[in-house]
DNA sequence: GCATTAATTGGTC
DNA sequence: GACCAATTAATGC
């Protein structure tokens, strides 16, 4: 998977391959095949690099109280993977495990510290991405503290309509009840309850382990209220 | 099909 | 609202 074919315009190391360092890096990168289900990154291992990904869909979490999962977020092709342990501490403080089949293209520790100090574009680039994970992370932790389950839940496909889109029927990202409710941040149980409440008031329409939107005004209506929409 | 895994429901603290 | 147990539906082989 050769970084000038790639399509994923909007991954920073494609962004910057104008930049003949970066380019020359590129080639040194390495791509693999990950099957779907697959941890790729285990929580307090040593950081080696970065995962970029191809294609395919990820998920990166963390380990909370009495080894519950919590989900960070998940992520796309274009998107990176594994910064949260890069730089001040020596392990990743994430792990990450892929939702679908994917391609994941690592680059090194060595190799990205020798682009942050020769490209400051690139160098840029990743400090945007930074700061704008790190005022995701921050209402996060607000939409935590106070939003009740319902909420949360409606967040969490919201969150999953915004980034993933939808079809005619259901939504195109298809997570286990598990995943949702380590996602909003309650137990699989009352994403179930939920799932079936928001259906039968016709907001939601279910099928299997498929979930779609019906109103998505109503539900927006519903997190608009309590301003927390926007961002994540 | 059979066996394993996931979804659902009901009840308790 | 979380945790536990029992039932039922879905999925892998």
């Amino acid at each position: 998977m050769e970084c000038v074919h790639c399509p994923n315009l909007n991954c920073l190391i494609k962004k910057n391959m104008v930049r003949s360092a970066v380019a020359e890096k590129a080639l040194h990168k390495r791509t693999m095949r990950v099957a779907k289900n697959t941890q790729f990154i285990m929580e307090g291992t040593l950081v080696q690099g970065l995962f970029f990904i191809y294609s395919g869909i990820i998920k990166v979490s963390k380990t909370g109280i009495n080894a519950k999962e919590q989900i960070v977020r998940f992520s796309k092709e274009g998107e990176v993977v594994g910064y949260r342990g890069f730089g001040s501490s020596a392990e990743y403080q994430i792990g990450s495990t892929t939702i679908e089949d994917s391609i994941l293209c690592f680059f090194s520790t060595q190799t990205l510290e020798e682009l942050f100090q020769a490209v400051p574009s690139f160098t840029y680039d990743f400090m945007n991405f930074y700061a704008a994970e790190l005022s995701i992370s921050e209402t996060k932790v607000r939409k935590f503290a106070q939003m009740t389950v319902r909420e949360k839940v409606i967040d969490a496909i919201l969150y999953m309509n915004r980034k993933f889109g939808h079809n005619e029927k259901f939504l195109n990202l298809q997570l286990s009840r598990k995943d949702v409710a380590a996602f909003a941040g309650t137990t699989e149980e009352q994403v179930i309850r939920m799932i079936s409440g928001l259906t039968k008031e016709k907001l939601l329409r279910k099928k299997g382990k498929e979930v779609g939107i019906v109103d998505l005004e109503k539900l927006k209506l519903e997190i608009s209220e309590h301003n927390f929409f926007l961002s994540s």
